[in-house]
DNA sequence: TGCCAGGCCGAAA
DNA sequence: TTTCGGCATGGC
């Protein structure tokens, strides 16, 4: 089945400094790339096209929607200054801050999240993106948009019917068992990932740990970027070379001073 | 060619 | 509770 070929525009006013660059590759998120002035890539089902200009934030996407999924999925109604200026005071958190500026943690789609931070495990971030581009086109629903074909990120219920030989496609080694598992955990209602967005974190972390391959890292990178828990710490080796002790490593926006901390870090060469 | 990568698992210490 | 080897593969 092809999605059907809707388009939509949106423009979205900025109350603060925005960047996409550090947005989309921050680590967060694997499916955006640049296009022009913009950006091009595929979040919730849609294709889409994004650039700012002026302090507004331009959208034109498959399918129908007013707006609101992109001010939703950009995080656009809080103001980060306001969350980020009190971790000032640190000089490695101003430097980290300073480096990551205008980045926002983008509201991704629950399984997409879980699902691309399995197959992250002991992999670059290039690798990551060349698998999960190859996931979405063996698996997810094509989108023809702007006169090119793009694939939405697949679905549990698709994976959850595949054999693992089908997955050796896209070279994800030991993963592919770790994605079935998540695919059919979620697709048989074991793990209702919808209702893991109104549990406690400590309750959902628990909960995502329950299935195969999903550490405390993975859990923490599914919690964060995909169901919204914005006070998950998702701690790799990057984070644990920067040892330091800050207030913001931990409280109610640990999840974004964590995302300052892994994008400069790792930029830098921390060792 | 070798090291390392947004780790996890299970066994051994 | 902590440490460590194995895992599967590709980027650099």
């Amino acid at each position: 089945m092809q999605i059907p070929c809707e388009n939509h525009t949106a423009e979205l006013r900025l109350k603060e400094p925005v960047s996409l660059y550090h947005t989309f590759f921050c680590g967060q998120c694997f499916r955006w790339r640049p296009d022009g002035d913009g950006f091009f890539g595929v979040a919730w089902g849609r294709a889409a096209r994004v650039w700012s200009v002026d302090g507004v934030l331009h959208v034109t996407g498959s399918g129908a929607d007013s707006g609101d999924l992109w001010r939703r999925y950009f995080d656009l109604d809080r103001a980060y200054a306001d969350i980020y200026t009190p971790w000032l005071n640190d000089p490695f958190m101003s430097r980290a801050v300073a480096h990551g500026e205008g980045l926002r943690i983008l509201a991704q789609q629950p399984w997409e999240s879980l699902c691309s931070f399995l197959l992250s495990q002991c992999c670059n971030i290039p690798r990551i993106r060349a698998m999960v581009d190859c996931l979405c086109r063996r698996f997810g629903e094509p989108i023809s948009f702007q006169g090119l074909m793009e694939y939405a990120f697949p679905t549990p219920e698709r994976l959850a019917g595949i054999k693992e030989e089908e997955l050796v496609c896209i070279r994800a080694g030991y993963r592919a068992k770790y994605i079935l598992a998540a695919a059919r955990a979620v697709a048989s209602g074991s793990l209702d990932l919808d209702r893991l967005q109104s549990e406690e974190t400590e309750k959902a972390r628990e909960e995502l740990m329950r299935v195969e391959g999903v550490g405390r890292k993975v859990a923490d990178c599914a919690l964060l970027y995909g169901l919204g828990k914005l006070d998950a710490f998702p701690v790799d080796t990057w984070m644990k070379k920067a040892r330091a002790y800050h207030p913001a490593y931990e409280g109610e926006y640990a999840g974004i001073a964590q995302q300052y901390i892994f994008y400069y870090a790792r930029e830098t060469g921390l060792r």
